[in-house]
DNA sequence: ATTGCGGATGCAATTTTGTTGCATTAGTGC
DNA sequence: GCACTAATGCAACAAAATTGCATCCGCAAT
């Protein structure tokens, strides 16, 4: 199994959702401590089974689903399909400054890196069409990845 | 819709086929001209509505599936999960190089449209990462789409 | 503490995407 | 043309993810 190395306290958890301006609710603060400690982006169904053997109640599949996905948009998570084809979810560094950086996703895991480099100027478009937004997605293949897969 | 400028010829894709070992059939060459002749990569479900549209008989879902990981395994195409988890499958051996130029994806209409502007350069990596691929994804309305929605 | 509001949850059903089994069809070499 | 078998079509299945709706509970005001 993964080992558990980076449980963060609770009160960081509870505060870091409360600071996103939503309730603390066991879904959402389980599910974050199972992100955060996890050794590698994990799939719903990982997660799912995680928070399975814990002794609480049971986290409604579709639940999670939510929460993950507002986990995400909370800026809290990162969600990114892996080579199969199915999200991974892996909690976001704190202290990291998600505006004004490059995202790398490994194909292999799905997990997402933080760039350092500024994102590219945006080119110029022909006339007649409206910048709506712009992503920079780099794909490859992180260290862990590149060694497993050799 | 994208303009369908790279159109293989019919001799090339059968030979190419025969090349690799297998027989000729027309879900075969359908499938792959209809790679050869898409602006980006596709998935599933695109292919088989522009298979559709072609006034010849349709091609069962799974024979598209099974057509398309063939193409892969004989190494004239790629597969690969788009960020919406959803495999995409591209033409092997472009004689376009869609890696030397940038796509407009429209918000209104879902058309892809190719801009001349060389993409940005590659951002240093990490030690250990290795660069699979670049996409710029630039989002917003075409033309008239911002006059439609206007 | 109590109460009320609305966000959050649980459950059922549905959609989307992809796979497997098997009988039938059709490409290819002879 | 004939036979052999890869390739196809159909049906059923399975996994992943989403949607709708009634209910519950975190939390702030009282």
């Amino acid at each position: 199994m993964a080992p558990m190395k980076n449980a963060s306290p609770v009160g960081d958890i509870q505060s870091a959702i409360r600071a996103a301006g939503a309730r603390v609710t066991p879904a959402r603060v389980r599910a974050l401590a199972a992100l955060r400690a996890a050794s590698s982006p994990q799939t719903h169904a990982e997660i799912e089974e995680t928070l399975a053997q814990e002794a609480h109640p049971a986290i409604d599949r579709v639940t999670l689903y939510r929460v993950l996905d507002w986990l995400c948009s909370a800026g809290l998570a990162h969600k990114a399909a892996d080579a199969r084809g199915v999200f991974r979810f892996s909690a976001a560094q704190p202290n990291v400054e998600h505006a004004g950086h490059v995202h790398f996703r490994c194909t292999g895991c799905g997990g997402v890196f933080c760039l350092k480099s500024p994102p590219p100027p945006a080119p110029a478009l022909p006339r007649g069409f409206r910048l709506g937004g712009m992503a920079l997605d780099i794909r490859g293949e992180c260290p862990r990845c590149v060694r497993a897969h050799s």
